[in-house]
DNA sequence: GGCTATTTGTACGTATGTATG
DNA sequence: TCATACATACGTACAAATAGC
């Protein structure tokens, strides 16, 4: 059972009240030193829920005028779980695999924070080409961390899937614990091995999975040809 | 002279070395006492800073262990050009929206299979600009069935926030039945409004609400700034 | 494994500054 | 002008996670 901090509690109580409809998007919450007095804590708890509401997008606040609701709030948050891939199966098309890189090297300092390694530990490196119908469609690397995990890329190369090598080496289940999407342009190098040219969209995504225990298991690059491939996020 | 908090100029040093290469991705930052007493202040001054540096994805703190540097430092705006309005940026997102167009007219097939219409069935369309802090990062345009909603534009004027609106017309709530995400570049009218060059990275979005009947109410186009818009998936 | 020191996270308190209405 | 409300900054104390012995 999972500790929840005071400031969290109160974000997600007014969150819903928002989701409610008892606050509007336009309303002005009640004052700091209101909120503080009704939840029974300090001033600076009630300003931790409001910062976390305001990084979400929730909320605005204006010095000297109080606390407002964003018209945005419901807006953007994007849905739950992110399944890649999942157009292309859907469209008929034939998924499959190209390994480029199968390795296990020292990693980064970039692999070692994200994978909570210290640089230079080694890690397996899973590079290849997401094809559909014999189209590249995008580049990935996946890299996991090799002393957890020593027999994967034997696995990997054998079933090419990720979610079932890791399976075989006892990680059951796995769920993202963020992705991060934006948008850039092919270098020269992407641009040769998806086929495109240099400077046309990418849409690169970032993201970490973790296991039930929330330990990092995989650090993951995707690079979608931009004109090849449209993201589905469902809720 | 704007009066600048203490914690933001601890930011801005501390980003500047990171910049620097004086602290590289994966290094571990002193600790949050050995830098108030490097810069004289409170520990929780420092703390502000580097939850500043946090949002912004600069670095990442891990309890009991440290604050460590993130490789995706480079990926945000915070890089070059920004810096001379860092200040202005970093003093709290103003997040606001400007009207480009509002207008009634015939609904295109693909708005029809959106929206479940026929093919010429009138729609109201709303296009506009978000910006954060005067900067445009994202252009939109919101598509709704007119015969549904007849008085739905007046209230986009009015109320400059399709929640509202939609909850003026009766419409309380509504969510995103899906998202579809891609990369594309900008053309030369996106480049104009957004202020960017033509061919820029542009991370667009589409997507359709609907009500808590999964009537579709709203059919949604944004086209997000790469340089300026990561978008964060999260659980 | 256990223990301890270190380090970040939470929560409280107090005071003062600054913009709003 | 003035009270209000959020912003900054100082302080204290303890909890929780980590790392090293």
């Amino acid at each position: 059972m999972p500790k929840t901090p005071v400031w969290k509690s109160i974000a997600t109580a007014l969150t819903s009240e928002i989701a409610a409809g008892h606050y509007r998007p336009g309303d002005k919450l009640p004052t700091e030193s209101e909120l503080s007095a009704r939840f029974g804590v300090n001033r600076h708890t009630v300003r931790r829920a409001l910062q976390d509401m305001q990084e979400k997008g929730l909320t605005h606040a204006r010095r000297g005028a109080g606390v407002f609701v964003l018209a945005e709030a419901t807006d953007y948050p994007i849905g739950k779980r992110v399944r890649f891939h999942q157009n292309l199966e859907a469209a008929g098309r034939m998924p499959a695999k190209r390994i480029l890189t199968l390795q296990t090297r020292p990693c980064d300092r970039d692999e070692a924070s994200a994978l909570q390694l210290k640089s230079g530990d080694p890690v397996h490196v899973y590079e290849g080409l997401s094809l559909a119908d014999n189209v590249a469609v995008a580049l990935f690397r996946s890299v996991f961390p090799a002393d957890r995990f020593p027999g994967l890329l034997e696995d990997l190369d054998h079933m090419r899937s990720v979610t079932r090598a890791l399976a075989a080496v006892g990680v059951k289940d796995y769920t993202r614990a963020s992705t991060r999407l934006t948008a850039k342009t092919a270098t020269a190098t992407q641009a040769l091995q998806l086929n495109i040219a240099e400077g046309a969209p990418i849409l690169r995504t970032v993201g970490i999975n973790v296991d039930t225990d929330g330990c990092p298991v995989e650090y993951g690059h995707t690079w979608f040809v931009g004109d090849r491939i449209t993201l589905v996020v469902e809720d």
